[in-house]
DNA sequence: CAGCAGGGGGCGT
DNA sequence: CGCCCCCTGCTGT
């Protein structure tokens, strides 16, 4: 029976395991309610070696009621096989009714007063049970002694059914949760006083066949704060699941309502009931071929195949903080109030689409009114990475920005000695004019935009050297310039750009965005935060850019992929194209002028301490090396070049020269790449 | 309706 | 702090 099972523990063991900490940390009664068990409950020892869970001979029970149900279906949940889940499909669909009849035309969340009922009437009870899931009754309380509420005259043999019910004394919820601590550490007094010596080793392992911590009995976290669900379509607030799901059974159309066999979750979808089924169940369908990992959706698995990669797609702009993880690097920002750096592709290669929302809540794919014609445009060799998908999409800033609003990519630090300031709010007419009409914005891989700057992700030793830091302000900025101009219209609003680019309002109920994010107010007024890496010295400084005129004919290079449907989206590039060189000089071919004849990167400008000018709007001059670029992106990879300190050290590999035509030859026959 | 991105939290190191 | 897990909720179909 459990030769079955294989996997690691299950949630809802890591979540027995959670409070079985929860209660030590805090005081909690060490035998509370949920973890009365049948104390005459046989347990093999392989059982016990087995995460814990229980055997399917534990599959038996003999309640009838939720409550009993539910404690039971928790339990089992770890090890049953894989499968057993369509026999217990079967099994749900024929009991789901049974499996909530007692709620029937009770969806008040009165939970205790039900149970109270059916827990004077166990045996009754038991012959309407379908003989698939069984628990006794005892469970609860092997001493079967009479359970008195403290505050009316209700009793019970089962612990948790007076859990239960003690919630329904109190409508403040957080008064519920040391009400029913305060009552079972009385119980657990007398439990103690009437158990075996031995019960203290026993008790851990039963605490992990019992009941899902948080279902009846409030749930605390490791601060000692009780969990609470809030309702989304009202202002109630559960600090149970159980009282959760009670309560969301009255937001659910009865012939929508789809209730788990196990437990009394609900929920209106099948595909949350399945994956809250192969909880239950154990299984756990998506497996990484690099490892025995399994797991019970693609997102965990997206996330597991993190780990065999060397990138660090998620790195901190302030320090050399690098990560995998975009939830790691959030509570590195928040921790340490740092900014986010540009994220990378999979592959290493930035991608300035996704922002990070350091105190954004929202959940879900981005949104993909616009980027999915955005990746069909850009991807014409879609790639189906999913890590590649995963990594252009996550965090992406979900609302799109008032078309009043100015994008922020538009407001880089610009050098002092930048080109004319050109008002806000008169942006050239032309000015990028139709330029970004049904226009691409598309990520880059090094080669594509930077081909000759060193190819090669960022990885965690990578990110403390300063020289890297140099090179990727300066790819970002590249790419920032890049995406200026491919996103602006005449008014000096993003059009057609991928609402990722967007960066959203500040969350009014979110901390503050201080060191975090910043807020630009543009001529409207309208504020929108900004990733560090685009920020102004100040909030309220001008933007110091120059906007142009462009060629319109040579915006129509994208267009030519696609219709209007295509728009930009962040889009991972297929590798074969990182790995041809060839592309890289395409690609400069392709944008040329839309790029070349816009705005300076900032981080560019800053390093090379205003040794940068710009003659005129064409032209970008060196005057390290009195070299005059007609392309930004020419100049910007050459500038990448010139050391920050020592300008005639290359920044790729260090070597010195002494002078400006040592330097040019050096970086024209040194390989860097 | 269902796929799946990702926010949030916890465990192990 | 890396990694794992739960499960919500956005979005395309």
């Amino acid at each position: 029976m459990t030769g079955n099972w294989q996997g690691p523990s299950t949630s809802v063991q890591r979540q027995e395991q959670d409070i079985v900490k929860n209660q030590e940390s805090h005081h909690l009664p060490t035998t509370p309610a949920w973890a009365s068990v049948d104390k005459t409950r046989e347990e093999s020892t392989e059982d016990k070696n087995n995460d814990s869970g229980i055997s399917p001979d534990h599959y038996t029970n003999n309640s009838t009621s939720p409550t009993s149900r539910a404690s039971s279906s928790t339990a089992n949940c770890s090890l049953s096989p894989e499968s057993a889940i369509s026999q217990d499909w079967s099994n749900m669909q024929n009991s789901t009714h049974f499996e909530y009849n007692s709620q029937n035309g009770d969806l008040s969340g009165e939970y205790g007063k039900s149970h109270s009922v059916n827990e004077h009437q166990p045996e009754q009870e038991m012959n309407d049970v379908s003989n698939t899931m069984k628990q006794s009754s005892e469970d609860s309380n092997p001493s079967q002694e009479l359970l008195q509420c403290p505050v009316c005259p209700f009793t019970s043999l089962n612990r948790v059914t007076l859990a239960e019910h003690l919630t329904t004394h109190y409508a403040a919820k957080f008064e519920v949760a040391d009400f029913v601590k305060s009552v079972f550490n009385h119980l657990t007094v007398q439990d103690e006083n009437r158990t075996s010596p031995n019960q203290g080793e026993r008790s851990e392992q039963e605490l992990e066949e019992t009941d899902e911590p948080g279902l009846r009995v409030p749930r605390l976290n490791s601060q000692g704060k009780v969990k609470t669900f809030r309702c989304k379509q009202c202002n109630f607030v559960a600090i149970t699941k159980l009282e959760f799901w009670d309560h969301s059974r009255s937001h659910i159309k009865a012939e929508k309502l789809l209730t788990c066999p196990k437990c009394p979750f609900v929920t209106e979808y099948k595909h949350h009931l399945e994956y809250h089924l192969r909880n239950h169940f154990g299984s756990k369908p998506f497996k990484c071929d690099k490892c025995s990992y399994s797991c019970v959706n693609k997102s965990m698995l997206n996330s597991h195949l993190k780990s065999h990669s060397n990138v660090y797609q998620y790195r901190c702009a302030n320090c050399s903080y690098a990560t995998k993880y975009c939830h790691s690097l959030k509570l590195h920002l928040r921790k340490y109030l740092h900014d986010p750096a540009m994220v990378l592709n999979v592959d290493g290669s930035p991608n300035p689409l996704p922002i990070i929302d350091v105190y954004g809540t929202r959940r879900g794919p981005k949104p993909k009114s616009q980027t999915k014609s955005q990746e069909e445009a850009t991807q014409p060799n879609n790639s189906t990475d999913n890590n590649s998908a995963q990594a252009t999409s996550s965090q992406f800033s979900p609302e799109v920005a008032s078309p009043t609003t100015v994008n922020p990519y538009l407001q880089p630090n610009y050098p002092t000695n930048s080109m004319d300031v050109v008002s806000n709010d008169a942006a050239p007419v032309n000015s990028l004019s139709g330029l970004v009409q049904n226009q691409t914005v598309m990520a880059f891989s090094y080669n594509q935009l930077l081909p000759n700057l060193p190819l090669k992700p960022f990885t965690n030793s990578e990110t403390d050297s300063n020289v890297d830091r140099q090179l990727e302000h300066m790819r970002t900025n590249v790419l920032m310039g890049y995406l200026y101009n491919k996103t602006m219209d005449e008014q000096g609003i993003p059009k057609n750009a991928p609402q990722n680019l967007m960066v959203r309002y500040p969350d009014v109920n979110a901390p503050s965005t201080s060191g975090v994010t910043m807020e630009v107010a543009d001529v409207t007024g309208a504020k929108q935060v900004a990733p560090a890496f685009l920020r102004t010295t100040s909030s309220s400084e001008k933007m110091d850019v120059k906007v142009e005129p462009l060629d319109l004919s040579k915006s129509s290079v994208k267009q030519k992929i696609g219709t209007s449907r295509r728009k930009g989206k962040a889009v991972k590039l297929d590798r074969r194209v990182l790995e041809e060189d060839t592309d890289d000089e395409q690609m400069m071919q392709d944008e040329p002028q839309q790029y070349g004849e816009q705005q300076q990167s900032s981080a560019q400008s800053s390093t090379v301490n205003g040794k940068c000018s710009f003659g005129n709007d064409h032209e970008f001059t060196c005057q390290y090396c009195d070299i005059i670029f007609g392309n930004v992106v020419m100049y910007t990879v050459h500038m990448g070049y010139h050391g920050y300190n020592e300008p005639f050290t290359c920044n790729m590999c260090g070597h010195q020269s002494v002078d400006k035509v040592s330097f040019f030859l050096h970086i024209a026959r040194s390989k860097h790449s």
